[in-house]
DNA sequence: GGCGATTTGTACGTATGTATT
DNA sequence: CAATACATACGTACAAATCGC
């Protein structure tokens, strides 16, 4: 099961939390800590996990969409998408 | 079968409507219009019925589930729990 | 045992309203 | 005013369990 530790975002920051959780899972990726093909938690659960709402881990996994980073199909899940290794 | 009128819910009240929908159904049980072990209409159908959407729905009886109020088994149905009556 | 219908459960996608900064 | 964030609600797709045939 993946987990993804509460990473404490903070709503202070001049980065918005939507950017943060992105770069977060962006790293995790990086870093190996998520392979490709593995499942993420469902969007909501990972809001509730943060403690940040819904829409904005939308958010961020838009970006992560758009940065080919993750895959979504609705009633699945979201994964990491094939080719998002450290090389 | 149980019935369970189309109460009208307000969607412009401060109350949500997923609260709206489990105090109407926990008040149809604390009067005794739902008895221990009876069965509730299906989630989708109580959504046609109410006007209101399934996943609405769903949170109210997840809401009655907390409360214990109603059990839900997959491929059964949503009985009312047992030992939920006014005494 | 298989098949279809029924029903709850899970999950993404989208829209809207409100509050805060 | 605009961007961010939160909460609610609706829509749709996919999944698993149960039951009757």
């Amino acid at each position: 099961m993946v987990c993804l530790m509460a990473p404490r975002f903070d709503p202070a920051s001049v980065t918005p939390l939507f950017e943060q959780a992105a770069d977060y899972v962006a790293g995790q990726i990086e870093v190996g800590e998520l392979a490709p093909g593995q499942k993420l938690p469902a969007e909501r659960d990972l809001a509730d996990e943060w403690g940040i709402a819904y829409q904005t881990v939308r958010r961020a996994m838009r970006e992560l969409r758009e940065r080919g980073l993750v895959v979504s199909r609705v009633g699945k899940g979201t994964f990491v998408a094939s080719g998002s290794q450290p090389t």
